[in-house]
DNA sequence: GTGCGACGTCGTAGATGGTGACCACCCGTG
DNA sequence: CACGGGTGGTCACCATCTACGACGTCGCAC
């Protein structure tokens, strides 16, 4: 691997020109300037950023941590928080914690140990410390998605309780009196938030929270497939006759589950989902969701992160992006 | 920042000692291991990556250069890739050069400036020179999902032809005679490879290649769309009865054209796409796909690197992996 | 019991590649 | 000739690893 020393032997300077001309921070005669750049390309010198990164003490990678790649929610967050880094002059790097802590904390311990610039991580885990480690190690921290209780970060969130409202609200108005809920994990932000504004809707309506039609899974199609399974198992009697699904992929599920036991979507179960789902005008029915704006979580949370390292000391910012429901097919009650 | 001076200090031992037991190679007397894991914990040491690997000159980081994050394909291959490596020790770091040539330069130049341990890469570019340029850093490479002409690396491939050969085939064996093709770009093998497969499935059935049928799109649903826009504005005269899309997000494309208008699937135009689509199911009407085995494409591929890092001058191995018709509903012929 | 060699363990010091503060030098100008 | 601004070289430093050498201990032989 050609060094740095090579480029200045081989342009007859010392090592401290060719590194001023490549960090262009300070003027060097542009005859031994020029002298550099053809040593450097007929070398085939590219910098060494681990050595570059000891010495100046900070890199330009960003960490992004998010909870599943494969969830397309967090996919086109991704896409907003690049544009932004990239234009920055940052890269992203991107970490799976595939909803385990375990992982999460190792990405954490790698953000940390690779000295990376700055991390965006919508956390998998409702345990602060790793998030504390970082903090203290001076990286900064922007949470999206999901809040973190007891820590103090740049966040950004959406309106998941109003979200949630909205989207059940919409089907006390068609007309439905049994709506069930498939809410998420118990101790992700978005999952109570959501079912809280689930309960709203209902009481506001005066209608019962009924707890045989809340089910908690886990944000995964598989677990949306079961939490349906077993609403209809158990209500066999009374069933349904709606459902607000607390994300996209246990929207996925659910609507799977209906299919496979022939329960006719919107006649005799409707259903909204929260979070876009990918083509959902070819899903039939079509189906009713409330749509996060995900580009701009990711965009906006990559702005935070850029004006943090740019101001590290300044009041952690909170940002709460609104919801829309965009009524399709699913959760229209056909008129008698 | 705590060093391992520091923590050399405090268990009062020198810093080549609190390396070995750190990295736990060389023999310790246990009293001294013991004291300098104590002070680690107190003083909440973390080791540096960064002065690490400039001194052991390599990392345990892989970079994953994927052409789209936002295609579930690459989401589901990247976790194969992620399984292998944590198992094997190396942290993944995904990068999506969104098939912009340029992006991909740039997170190629990214690996090579942090002296990343290994590369996945789907290529977005068929150029290969920066590809070369990894290999002649000593940077493993291994290349999935598109060949690269002209370069020695390890791969892994699907069998794009057979799988295009089938998929058409079926269209052929359900009677359909005027079956257009949705291709890709032309420079990527995957897509050439699928535009071959069918064409000889119509030649082998007798039938002529129309190039009024064939349009090359980008991979994207956009471009899905608007080929089969094409497709239909451009044949009114003697439509096409069917159609074969060359991948996922362009089959989602060229059904949302004809649902827009109006166009009856699979009665007046069938659809075959290659590439499974995630809730394939739901769709209306049930999607045929050609399906890889995605996850298995990331794990081979993996599973190649790790290899490739222990004995870097074996020679190259070349995967390729079967595909699989799966039959559902949009491929199915009236029967009058 | 003493001396010597072997072995095991630890500390010292140099290396890794690059950066930037500091200093010396050159040249132009007053 | 003195002064000053601009440039380039020297060298210390970033945090860690490891080759080498030193030192202590133990065993064995005389």
């Amino acid at each position: 691997m050609v060094t740095i020393y090579d480029v200045a032997r081989h342009a007859g300077v010392s090592a401290a020109t060719v590194s001023r001309v490549l960090n262009g921070h300070v003027k060097v005669d542009p005859v031994l300037a020029g002298r550099v750049a053809d040593a450097v390309a007929q070398l085939g010198y590219r910098r060494n950023a681990v050595a570059r990164n000891l010495r100046t003490r900070q890199t330009t990678l960003w960490a992004v941590i998010v909870s599943d790649v494969e969830n397309p929610f967090f996919t086109s967050m991704v896409r907003g928080i690049e544009d932004v880094a990239l234009s920055a002059g940052y890269s992203v790097v991107l970490c799976n914690s595939d909803e385990n802590p375990e992982k999460e904390s190792n990405y954490i311990a790698a953000a940390l140990a690779e000295r990376m610039a700055g991390v965006v991580i919508s956390p998998s885990s409702h345990r602060v410390d790793d998030v504390e480690l970082l903090l203290q190690a001076g990286c900064p921290v922007v949470v999206i998605d999901r809040e973190l209780a007891g820590i103090s970060t740049d966040t950004v969130l959406v309106d998941n309780e109003h979200g949630a409202q909205i989207g059940t609200a919409h089907l006390v108005d068609q007309g439905f009196r049994r709506i069930a809920c498939i809410a998420g994990p118990r101790w992700l932000s978005t999952a109570t938030q959501r079912l809280d504004g689930y309960g709203k809707a209902l009481r506001a309506a005066g209608l019962p929270v009924d707890p045989a039609l809340v089910r908690h899974a886990d944000f995964r199609e598989r677990g949306g497939y079961e939490a349906m399974a077993s609403l209809l198992d158990d209500n066999a009697a009374a069933p349904p006759d709606a459902v607000f699904a607390a994300n996209n992929l246990m929207t996925i599920g659910a609507m799977e589950c209906m299919v496979e036991r022939g329960v006719a979507v919107p006649s005799e179960v409707a259903i909204v989902g929260f979070d876009a789902i990918p083509w959902a005008d070819l899903i039939r029915p079509t189906l009713t969701t409330v749509a996060q704006p995900t580009y701009e979580v990711g965009r906006r949370a990559a702005q935070l992160l850029a004006k943090r390292l740019a101001s590290p000391t300044a009041d952690p910012t909170h940002v709460v992006l609104p919801t829309a429901l965009q009524i399709r097919a699913s959760s229209i009650r056909a008129t008698d």
